[in-house]
DNA sequence: CTTTGGATCGTCT
DNA sequence: GACGATCCAAAGG
């Protein structure tokens, strides 16, 4: 299957790298999604899922191609893509996005950032940059305010993979996947 | 350049 | 009551 929900159906493992070189859009912004995190379910020690369902999780046991949209460290909204079959508690998490479109709105979204680079490369950023918060949660990411546009696949050579940042438990997992040599990765 | 600490509050134990 | 799937400014080399 090609189309989105068919990509995110599958485990938030697969569906993940896949998800790189894909479009985020949100009103006249847009960019091409670069670094992403998978994160699951009650096997996945640093996931929000772990515990199972909750009412700040609930979204992530939903169906897939769904926004998941968290507030944490008292400021900041993160964005996921809710992945695998309904009740698993998958999701990845959009680290870095490369801008595409609407990059004044950004900048006054975000005045601190000097560069453009700046504007999108980590999780609480590009939320801020597309004005994604608690307002999208649960949303739609096929007809909703906040879309993703399925890409083609990345090539495989192309694709790089490490730990996941910011985590203090199964800090060794390689399930954050990243564009190689793309200057909009967070790090 | 790297390191360190402050901001700030919803969520779950 | 503790702690974040973070970011930024300030201080130190």
């Amino acid at each position: 299957m090609a189309d989105l929900i068919g990509v995110l159906s599958g485990d938030s493992l697969d569906a993940a790298p896949r998800l790189l070189g894909s479009t985020l859009r949100v009103g006249s912004c847009a960019g091409v999604i670069v670094e992403v995190e998978a994160y699951r379910g009650s096997d996945d020690a640093a996931s929000h899922a772990r515990m199972g369902p909750t009412g700040r999780n609930a979204p992530m046991f939903g169906p897939p191609g769904v926004l998941y949209v968290y507030f944490t460290y008292g400021m900041h909204w993160c964005a996921n893509v809710v992945t695998g079959p309904a009740g698993q508690g998958q999701a990845v998490l959009l680290r870095a996005v490369e801008p595409t479109e609407g990059r004044m709105e950004m900048r006054a979204r975000r005045p601190k950032a000097r560069r453009d680079a700046d504007l999108t490369n980590g999780p609480a950023k590009l939320c801020a940059a597309f004005g994604i918060d608690g307002a999208h949660n649960g949303t739609s990411l096929v007809d909703g305010p906040v879309r993703v546009e399925l890409g083609l696949p990345s090539a495989p050579a192309a694709i790089r993979r490490g730990p996941r940042i910011g985590i203090s438990a199964a800090v060794d997992l390689p399930w954050r996947f990243w564009l190689a040599d793309n200057p909009f990765v967070s790090r």
